[in-house]
DNA sequence: CAACTTAATTTTGTATTCATAATTAAATCA
DNA sequence: TGATTTAATTATGAATACAAAATTAAGTTG
């Protein structure tokens, strides 16, 4: 698998993609939580920056979905909600289906190798009930079947909401049922990639990431009771 | 069809937002021109406005993929090129797909009743050779299906997608011959919506794209010999 | 005068400043 | 005291200022 290196990454990043970069990840792992206001001067002064820079990175956050701007009253945190989980799982499972139509008729078969390889990887991660290590390799075989769509445009879309939907990981921690379905999912799916089966593995990206709504919905049905 | 008033209109848009909608429309009607270094100390003047909103919107058009950002360089427009619009419509073409699903589910008779008009006045507007209306009508047809889908993500993603696509409608007329078979699709359109038949709302959704696509891409090609 | 340096100019990225809106605290009055 | 004004404070949005990088122009040398 060709994960094509960034060469733009040796003339240093802007200061506001950085930014974009980091609050991304702190919304995302939970350190800006959902609903809260952004701390504007305390980030800043965290960051070392001043505030054009990070006012720049909330519009583009804002862009994303992840922040709401209000006008004369400042940034928030978009709020985690099961809407939000109903809205955006579909789209995903439609593009991820999509792109499992274009990567059977693009991808080469060195990188199906790889693809077995990152799913083996992550089935041995599974058993060990090593869960960070999962969900990493979980989703590199996601960004994989991307990859070989050829479609940059897909593959930002997807990522954009993807980024989205990682909130769960850190709300929500995979129950052991789930769990063990969605590798036994995971398989049908290398198993459709091998065979270039565009049809059955678009069908079961859609089932695939149906059950990761009803997963994560269910939690937070839990949570508000 | 409701179409709901935006109540965040009433406090005034920020600078920033403002300049969003501005450059947006200059670069879809090719007052900014793809490839072209965008002008930022024009822009300002001609505006009126300082760098700093000027700026931040300029990062939100680029998280759009209007815009290029090289830093230390500037801002660019990007090209519209085949290779974007072959990968936008098939994207188009299964967010429309799933929009059409939902909306089956969803619409109201007096919903589709309103599209049926909308349908009818854009027949008209291609009876009168008005491109203006035509093109108009059209997209009030295409965004009446997203509203009636309920899922705003799903709205907001294919409206950035179709963004960048109108620039085609710019740079290139219509041909007679297209125009008649996109008013025939339409009408499939409409009478699938109208008997609720979302699996074949989605399929005509999808085949309208793939036409509208060959459709630029063929015009984009006699262009380039 | 063509190729290369070096200096002047412009543009870019970021920090700072400033006016105004929003919020909080203090003061007033029933 | 508690509701309501009014004043002080803070935060926000946008303009301006400034350092560094890129570009252009002017020299300089073979």
């Amino acid at each position: 698998m060709v994960e094509s290196i960034d060469v733009q990454t040796i003339s240093r990043k802007s200061l506001h993609q950085e930014l974009v970069d980091r609050l991304q990840l702190m919304i995302i792992n939970g350190q800006l939580t959902g609903g809260s206001k952004i701390p504007e001067k305390t980030l800043c002064e965290q960051f070392g920056v001043s505030r054009t820079p990070l006012r720049e990175a909330l519009k583009v956050l804002a862009s994303y979905g992840l922040v709401r701007l209000e006008l004369n009253r400042g940034a928030w945190v978009t709020k985690f909600t099961i809407t939000e989980v109903e809205e955006v799982f579909p789209i995903l499972g439609a593009l991820e289906a999509l792109a499992g139509e274009f990567a059977c008729q693009n991808i080469t078969d060195a990188d199906i190798q790889a693809v077995r390889i990152l799913h083996e990887d992550m089935v041995q991660s599974y058993l060990h009930k090593d869960m960070d290590a999962y969900f990493t390799l979980n989703q590199q075989i996601h960004r994989s079947i991307l990859l070989a769509a050829k479609n940059d445009t897909l593959t930002t879309a997807c990522q954009a909401l993807s980024l989205r939907m990682k909130r769960a990981r850190y709300l929500a921690n995979i129950t052991e049922i789930r769990w063990a379905t969605a590798v036994q999912e995971h398989d049908q799916i290398i198993r459709f990639l091998e065979a270039k089966d565009g049809r059955k593995l678009a069908h079961a990206l859609v089932e695939h990431m149906k059950a990761n709504q009803r997963s994560i919905v269910s939690w937070l049905q839990d949570q508000n009771t």
